[in-house]
DNA sequence: ATGAAAGCGCTAACAA
DNA sequence: TTGTTAGCGCTTTCAT
C-alpha cells in the first residue's frame, strides 16, 4: 500500500547493532555467529520485515535462484503439461528455487543455473539454442537434435505400447491402427516404431496415420475416417486430445465404442474417464515426470548426478471400458 | 559446451577499445554515442556472445525484468489456466519481461515488478499475502479478500450467464438448475447471484447445487443425481470439466441429452466441444484475459493506467447440440 | 561524443 | 566470535 523504502541487510544491521556480515552471517546460519546474536538479529529482521534482495545476492554468488522451463509453444494447453508445469515448480520449491518460464516470444533468455525442456521438438529453436548454452539442461524424453542435455529423464514407451496392443488383441482385435504423432518429438518417434515391430512381430498389418504435432480437430477426424475405411477393429490414438476427437467420428460411423471397436489413447487425461464409454489410456504421470525432471536437473547442478544421466520414470496403462468387452464378430 | 568466461560489459569494451559506458550506451540505443561506433560496439558484442547480466542491471536499475503470476493451486491442471499462462508470458515477453510462478509451496516470494493473479480465491495465503505486498497486483475477476488489488481484468459472466438461461428457456427449458462452485471466488458468487435473479426474475425455481472448488469427479457426480432427482429439464454445470463429469451420469439416467435434458457449461473446453453431443458452453477467452492482466499491469507499471483501473474483457457464448433441439415434453 | 567514478545489496576473503 | 573491505556487472551522474 504505502511507498516503503525497502529494508536492505545494511539497515538491518543497524537496527540490530551488528555488522553486514554478522547480520547476513545470522540470517543464514553460516555457523559463525553465536546463538545469541543469531536470535537477536533473526529477530529485528522479523520485526522489519527484511527480505534479501535475490538480485545483490544473485550477482555475488554468480547464480540466479532460478531454473528455466520450455514447453512446445504449440499444443501447449493440454492437461499434461499443465501437471508436468507444477511438478517442475514443485520440486524448484523444494530446493528453494524459482522456475520463470522460457518463451521464443522473448529476444534474450532469463538467466537460469539451468533449464527443463518438456518434451523438446527437433524443430524448437528455443529448445536447441538452449541446448548449447551454458547452463545445463535436463529433457523430458531425448532429445531427437544433435546436442546432447545435461540429463534425459524417460520411460519406456515403446513396452507400454506393446502391452496395450496385447491388451487389445487378447481383447479380440485382429486389425487395430495407430494414429500417430509425427516423428518430430522422441516419443512420436519411438511409438511408430514400437507399433510397427510388434506387427511384424505378431503377423498384424501395419495401419497408420501420421498427423503432424499440434494438429487441429479437423486433421485428427479425417485421419480417422481413413482408418475406418480401412476396416480397423481398433484404434490407438497418439497425439494428445485425439482420442476424444475421434469419438464423434467413430460414433458417426455406427461403431460401438468397446463392442466392434476397441478405442485407446497414448496420453490419459481427465476428460477420457467420463466419455462414454470411458477410454483406456496410458498414464503418463505427467507431474511425476515434471518433478523428476527438476530432481535430475538440481542433483546434477550439485554433483551429485554426472552429465549425460538418464532416468526412467514409470508409467502406467489406464483399462477402462472402451477396450473391456470381447469383440463382437461383425 | 565448453566452460566460457562469460563475456562481461567490461571485456566487451576493452574488446571494442572502448570504455564502459559507452559500450552500455551503444547496446541500449542511448542515442548518446556516435552511430560510428555504436555499430562497431553490436558487431563486436555479437562476435563476442555478449548478453548483459539480468541480476547486475536488475540490482542497479531496482527493478527486476521479472512479473510474477499466481494461480490457485487447485485444479490448475485445467486448460483454462493453461491458456491463461500463456497469455501472459506473451504479453510479458512483448514488454520485454520473464514470468515466474509464484508458488505456496516457497517460503520467500521472488522479487518482481508486478504480480497478475488469476482468479484470487479469498483463503489463499498467497493471494493475501502478495495483495499487500510492495509489487503492484493485477487480479483476473475481482478479489473477494479486504485488500483492493492495483488493477482488475473481468468479464460480465452475470450478464452471460442471464443469456444463457434465457438460450435455455426459449428452447423449451422450464426447470433449469445450476451445478454452482462455491462462493470462493467472485466468478463463483456471480455466477450464483445472478442466477438467482433471473430465477426470481422469470418465476423460475431455484435448483441449485453448491460444490468445494476443486471437487473431485465423484462429488460432482453425487450433486448431478441429487438434481436429477428434483425432476430438472435442464443443467448449468460451473465448475471446470464438471460438465463432462455429469455426462456419463446423465446417460445412466436414461436422459437424452439435447432432447429431453438440456446440458450447459460455464467453461468452455476442447473435449466439449468432442462430447456426444457437443456440449454448449460459455468461451472466458483465457489467453486473451491473461494477456489483458498483463497489458494492465504494465499499464500500471509505467503510469498509463491509474491505480485502482478495472477493465472489462469480451467473452462468448458457443451453442452447440446439446441445447439446439427443442425439449421434447416427458 | 566519450570517459571516470560512484554505488545498487549482498557475500566471501581477510583481519582482529 | 565479530568487523572491515573488496567487488560481483551494470547504469547513472558528473566531468571533459
Amino acid at each position: 500500500m504505502s511507498k516503503e523504502e525497502p529494508v536492505t541487510l545494511i539497515a538491518l544491521a543497524r537496527a540490530a547493532g551488528v555488522s553486514k556480515t554478522t547480520a547476513s552471517d545470522a540470517l543464514r546460519n553460516s555457523g559463525r555467529v553465536s546463538e545469541r546474536t543469531r536470535q537477536h538479529v533473526v529477530s529485528v529482521a522479523t520485526r522489519l520485515g527484511y527480505s534479501p534482495n535475490p538480485s545483490a545476492r544473485s550477482l555475488r554468488r554468480g547464480n540466479t535462484g532460478t531454473i528455466g522451463l520450455h514447453l512446445p509453444e504449440i499444443l501447449t494447453r493440454s492437461e499434461y503439461y499443465m501437471s508436468f508445469v507444477f511438478g517442475v515448480v514443485d520440486e524448484a520449491a523444494r530446493q528453494d528455487h524459482d522456475v520463470t518460464l522460457i518463451t521464443s516470444r522473448r529476444g534474450t533468455f532469463p538467466r537460469v543455473d539451468g533449464v527443463v525442456l518438456g518434451d523438446p521438438l527437433e524443430a524448437d529453436s528455443v529448445a536447441s539454442s538452449l541446448m548449447t548454452s551454458s547452463a545445463p539442461v535436463v529433457t523430458c524424453e531425448r532429445f531427437t537434435g544433435d546436442s546432447e542435455p545435461a540429463g534425459v529423464v524417460r520411460s519406456d514407451h515403446a513396452a507400454m505400447l506393446a502391452s496395450l496392443l496385447d491388451h487389445l488383441r487378447s481383447a479380440g482385435a485382429r486389425r487395430t491402427a495407430l494414429l500417430a504423432s509425427s516423428v518430430v518429438t522422441d516419443w512420436g518417434a519411438t511409438l511408430q516404431q514400437s507399433y510397427r515391430s510388434w506387427c511384424s512381430a505378431s503377423g498384424a498389418p501395419v495401419l497408420l496415420r501420421d498427423l503432424p504435432f499440434g494438429s487441429p480437430a479437423s486433421a485428427v477426424q479425417d485421419a480417422v475416417r481413413a482408418l475406418l475405411a480401412a476396416d480397423v477393429d481398433a484404434l490407438v490414438c497418439a497425439p494428445d486430445g485425439s482420442a476424444m476427437a475421434a469419438l464423434p467420428v467413430l460414433r458417426a460411423a455406427g461403431r460401438r465404442i468397446g463392442e466392434d471397436l476397441l478405442l485407446a489413447s497414448c496420453v490419459d487425461s481427465t476428460p477420457l474417464g467420463h466419455a462414454d464409454p470411458p477410454v483406456t489410456a496410458i498414464d503418463l504421470r505427467p507431474r511425476e515426470a515434471g518433478t523428476a525432471c527438476a530432481k535430475l536437473l538440481f542433483d546434477i547442478l550439485t554433483g551429485e548426478a554426472e552429465h549425460g544421466t538418464v532416468r526412467e520414470q514409470p508409467i502406467g496403462l489406464v483399462a477402462r471400458a472402451s477396450t473391456s468387452g470381447h469383440l463382437a464378430p461383425r
